[in-house]
DNA sequence: ATGATTAGTTAACCTAGGTGAATGGATTCA
DNA sequence: TGAATCCATTCACCTAGGTTAACTAATCAT
């Protein structure tokens, strides 16, 4: 089976929910694939199919919405022990809503869609964490529409650095300011206040 | 096992996805209770505990977060067919996100924790229409993100009016301007915009 | 029926964040 | 190593939507 040690950061993840046995985690691992991506590669792109999901076992992956007027909006930051890709269009054939771009080298271990419902269906546990992990990304998001909503953008900056000071340490700030969902002169802006108290 | 008729749309709803048998079908809807909600009725209130998730036959709920400042934010409506509950607070036992709560005099199908349990451990079709539940509630979430980010509050206005003119119309303007995210006044506003030809 | 809350509208003014343009620093690539 | 991008910042101005408050039309409760 070779190089185990890419699948360490795969078992201590799986592991933080269920205990699996060796030979489950083998099988998991049987049907994933390496795959190196170089900083600006995609993973998939918005419009095409996204026939893949991705784990993360270094670098960082940005999943982003472009909108009809060019707009880019980044949903979310991937980094090690992130799950990407859009199940949607995974699932049914439809096109990607967004794209996934690494912001550096980035490793990936990756599923294609027929391993994956082999993995689903032949490991009991592994569908049961799977279950699980599906309803908790719903409630992330779900979680993500109220932030969304109930703050300034100040506001959700200033959580930001508090709740994940490695997103904001580590991504370009233009890429912030989209996540935030304002532009990069107003993410200045905002940090210009903060500096002289706000 | 008495009246049936309040079962039908359930069946039709499950049947759009999968095909359950007589008995199956049967099994699924013992696992449910028929309760009536009257208008301003709470099916829960954020900070409570979620023991139930709900399946509307009739009438409309309204799910909205209220923030620290005593913002609300209506998050959706459900109507007929549709499934609510914050399934967090469900699963763990965490405090409710959001409140649900009757916009009209509403009849629901109610299931409880362990009773939902049983019916997922010993029905593997009604299982597998619930896993494919799950992501598709997930990507409508991602996608209202989208749509959030995207859209200034006139084209969300006019998107809702085209793909739910039912909602626009049954339901309180000021309830639908907290979907929007916008105060009711601005609705107004939008409103009187759009009458005179933008 | 009637007074009392609740819903919707309008208007004047305010503010967070967008826009466009200019500047300087940092990367990238030939 | 130097030109070309790309990135972050600043500033002056603009605009969508918030705020306050007044007025009216519906609903509700007794």
């Amino acid at each position: 089976m070779g190089n185990y040690a890419i699948f360490v950061n795969l078992r201590k993840h799986l592991e933080e929910t269920d205990h699996f046995t060796d030979e489950e985690f083998e099988k998991i691992v049987s049907f994933l694939t390496p795959v190196k991506l170089n900083k600006k590669d995609f993973f998939v792109r918005q419009g095409d199919h996204c026939g893949y999901l991705a784990f993360v076992n270094s670098g960082c992956l940005r999943a982003f919405h472009t909108d009809s007027n060019g707009e880019e909006f980044t949903l979310y930051f991937a980094f090690l022990n992130w799950w990407t890709g859009d199940k949607t269009s995974f699932y049914s054939g439809s096109p990607s809503r967004f794209s996934v771009q690494a912001l550096e080298e980035t490793e990936i271990l990756r599923a294609d869609r027929t391993k994956w419902e082999t993995a689903l269906d032949t490991i009991p546990l592994f569908e049961k964490w799977y279950r699980v992990k599906t309803r908790k990304s719903y409630e992330a998001t779900q979680q993500r529409i109220i932030d969304m909503q109930s703050q300034s953008a100040q506001e959700k900056y200033l959580n930001l650095l508090r709740k994940a000071p490695e997103i904001v340490h580590r991504i370009p700030q233009h890429y912030i300011a989209s996540y935030l969902g304002i532009k990069p002169q107003s993410l200045s802006r905002i940090r210009k206040n903060i500096a002289k108290g706000k």
